[in-house]
DNA sequence: CACCATACGGAGGGTCGCCTCCGTTTGCAA
DNA sequence: TTGCAAACGGAGGCGACCCTCCGTATGGTG
């Protein structure tokens, strides 16, 4: 799966593919990064409602290139929100080789510092667009198995779903930390709350 | 602590006096109110940024009417967040009588109701008003006694600190939850984290 | 009942972001 | 080098929201 490079090709069942869209013409090219670099930035700063004019400013680009690149803010929003989410899928393959928990743990971690930056990305996660919604199901195909495998393996309580998981472990970062420490401490208390209780005695 | 009813008095020490502003004619007062819950409705379901027109609107009121009694955005916002925050100070003294773990538990829930409808008043944690300080204070004053019992009496996690319990407990329901099961399943989870882990075995 | 301080409402001027449209520029293929 | 399809930029019309200002209405008191 994931789709991680440029040589496409839609591997397994509802792959992402970001790149049907990409332009051809090199300076349209530049462009189109430089403007989802500057999305990604002023999401991350000022929520979704950033302004598209000032979106195009910070990418040195004319209101219009944004336009023509990106017809709708919708548009321009789940590009950002795809790239990210690829790379979180792909961190899901990457720590597959772990023990269960372990491997859990990190995508868990990895997944939280994905909802740190991009805060304001994750708002739309209520948005209905098929976009998400193939988002969506691209981060269950990613993260399910490492939680199925931790439940298997007894590390996981087995009453929790995929989505409680996530709702836990992403809403730690809702607010921005401002020490790195503390951030650590309440991760690792969510994540206990994921992990079997043992017998209290 | 806590002015809880009209009578007044600045108990102990930073006390909120939201009452102060209240004003004396029957139909100030009445305006006042219905803009007060309109934007509480409001702030909830647009966010920080819900349009103050509309609020008005909601309120049956004019424009006008909204800027005499709240002059800046800010003094709104702040009147509906200061309310909400009595209450849960409020809460805590009605739950000191029980036992150091289940008061704890029954405030962080109501806690998380408190968060819950009114998630977009939290954005505002972040700011830097002097009443916003204040609320904070007296969310501490009233909920950290409560932590303190719990890690006394050996049920809470001794390294956790007051912040980082509402931060993962404030997190959970930080996106809506449709179904109130899988609320409960979560909370539980968060709960669980901050709980003394019983030595595995 | 009469008076007036207090409160109401909403028109209107200003700002800002959205988006379209079109004259100009530029990459690139021949 | 030349030509044209592709891409660029930003002026400008539009609507939403902000906030002020002032003529009108009204509660409460003497």
């Amino acid at each position: 799966m994931t789709t991680a490079d440029g040589t496409a090709g839609s591997g397994g069942g509802g792959t992402l593919d970001v790149f049907a869209r990409r332009p051809k013409r090199a300076d349209a090219r530049r462009n189109y990064e430089k403007l989802l670099a500057a999305a990604r930035e002023a999401f991350a700063e000022a929520g979704v409602s950033a302004s598209l004019e000032d979106i195009a400013r910070r990418a040195g680009v004319g209101i219009g290139t944004l336009y023509r690149h990106f017809p709708t803010r919708q548009d321009l929003f789940e590009s950002v929100y795809v790239d990210e989410v690829e790379a979180l899928c792909r961190a899901a393959d990457e720590l597959a080789g772990l023990p269960p928990w372990d491997a859990l743990a990190g995508w868990l971690r990895r997944f939280v510092t994905y909802t740190a930056t991009k805060r304001a990305i994750a708002e739309a996660l209520n948005h209905d667009s098929s976009v998400f919604a193939t988002c969506r199901k691209a981060i269950n195909t990613a993260g399910e198995p490492l939680l199925r495998r931790a439940q298997d393996s007894g590390a996981a309580r087995p009453e929790a779903s995929f989505d409680d998981v996530l709702r836990l472990v992403g809403g730690v970062t809702m607010y921005p930390f401002a020490d790195p420490v503390q951030l650590e401490r309440v991760l690792t208390m969510a994540l206990d709350g994921i992990r079997v209780r043992p017998a209290a005695g």
